[in-house]
DNA sequence: GCCAACGTTGGC
DNA sequence: GCCAACGTTGGC
């Protein structure tokens, strides 16, 4: 079972947030390589849900694939902060995902822990400038960082 | 197909 | 709020 991490603002969507709702959508992904990755993604598969864009961006805890990918309605919503003019029902290029809880930890880890752990260096979320919100994570970087809880 | 301009991401 | 890096757009 591959395992995942995903980029989530908190005032968006936190981990707490998650974990009160049991299960949400994931929605208004617009960057290609991050949907096709999205695409990949199996019901069951776990992932670290990392806030990003706050106060203390890091890993805060782990969700888990509740449906796989289908097409993102918050491209066709005309008010939505998603909305793509040139998506619609028939032809839709973005994908969304069911989630569920698993875990929040008790303290996040921080980017900047993240990026002294050597066994990372080959994630893109520690790569300079890298702004990829969906991406792999090998097993062994998955040890690695429940390690650092 | 090139590439400049523009918008977005996201840490700091 | 700044700004570097990146992806996308659109003229040519």
């Amino acid at each position: 079972m591959p395992f995942w991490l995903m980029k989530s603002e908190p005032a968006e969507l936190s981990i707490q947030d998650l974990r009160r709702l049991t299960q949400s959508r994931w929605d208004g992904v617009r960057n290609y390589q991050a949907r096709n990755f999205m695409r990949s993604m199996q019901v069951g598969d776990l992932f670290f849900f990392y806030h990003s864009s706050c106060p203390e961006p890091g890993i805060a805890g782990i969700a888990r694939v509740a449906r796989a990918a289908y097409p993102d309605p918050s491209a066709l919503e005309p008010h939505s902060h998603y909305f793509d003019a040139k998506a619609s029902a028939e032809k839709n290029p973005w994908s969304a995902l069911d989630v569920a809880f698993v875990e929040a930890f008790t303290q996040v880890i921080p980017l900047a822990r993240l990026k002294t752990q050597s066994a990372l260096l080959g994630l893109p979320l520690v790569q300079k400038a890298s702004r990829l919100s969906v991406m792999p994570v090998s097993s062994e970087e998955w040890a690695a960082i429940l390690a650092m809880r």
